[in-house]
DNA sequence: TGACAAACGATAACTACTATCGTCTAATAG
DNA sequence: CTATTAGACGATAGTAGTTATCGTTTGTCA
């Protein structure tokens, strides 16, 4: 899809959550989509600044808080923040919840292994796979608002 | 294994790398691996204190590091410390650098799917899933010192 | 076009983590 | 069983990443 339609896409899909369409949103947005990479925070701000040289980190946050929330946007692990230990030595892969981010342990043996059909050409020396299965634990409960 | 085996087996294991094997060490290896949980620096540090009241957050966190580059523990996901974003709307998963922590796309049909043989009895809603191919990338060369 | 909710920028504050430094202790050599 | 010493410790300061607060500005809708 063009860029330009899916920025048409994001504003219509603003307006249906009743968020505005502020420059500053459409901009970040842009950006996130324009980078192939996985950008951190700091990263979009930058790219964001050369086109709007007062925009606030803050805003840059509170944006992508908000896209998150709205599912415009994803992220790619649910443990930043924190660091969290694993001393478990047996194989075993991990069940994350969204909510409130306990990790449960799945041993590999309950788990149909992945493996990549092409080894990819890239020079990546692929060392060990760890499976995650995202969603909500028992405790929390299976709320509707998925990210 | 007992917990007691696994302590010894941890004492030759810092003998064999020259780590000294100081009480602190013994007590945060064995909190670590008491629980069954994936804790937080600060929570070991928490279960650590009552053992040892003087003992510092630092010497847990400098410990941790240790165990981590010694390879006797485990971090859960490469991604704590900064969010990293994703908008590829696309099916895909990840593979990533241990060493420079970048972050390359897979096209879901490059991966042979993973999935739960027994749907876990927990009460826990799996939504979606993630696979990690964890490695080293061209640019980072492929040394031995595996964790 | 005017009213208002919400988004913005500036800034302070907070959490997670790392570095520094002087003291203490485990490892070892005698 | 001591003496020596490298390295591990605790205390503390500093840094990076993120969130909260607040007064001002702007997008939305009547």
């Amino acid at each position: 899809m063009q860029l330009e339609a899916i920025i048409q896409q994001f504003e219509d899909r603003c307006h249906k959550l009743g968020l505005a369409v502020t420059h500053q949103r459409t901009v970040i947005y842009r950006e996130l989509i324009a980078t192939g990479e996985h950008p951190t925070p700091e990263a979009v701000y930058e790219r964001v600044k050369k086109q709007i040289p007062a925009v606030s980190l803050g805003t840059v946050y509170k944006s992508i808080k908000t896209f998150l929330d709205a599912g415009l946007l994803r992220e790619v692990s649910l443990h930043h923040g924190s660091q969290r230990l694993d001393a478990n030595t047996s194989p075993h892969h991990h069940m994350v919840c969204r909510q409130c981010r306990r990790i449960f342990d799945v041993p590999a043996d309950q788990v149909e292994p992945a493996k990549l059909k092409n080894p990819p050409e890239t020079g990546f020396e692929v060392e060990r796979l760890s499976i995650e299965f995202w969603g909500v634990c028992a405790a929390c409960g299976h709320p509707r608002n998925h990210r």
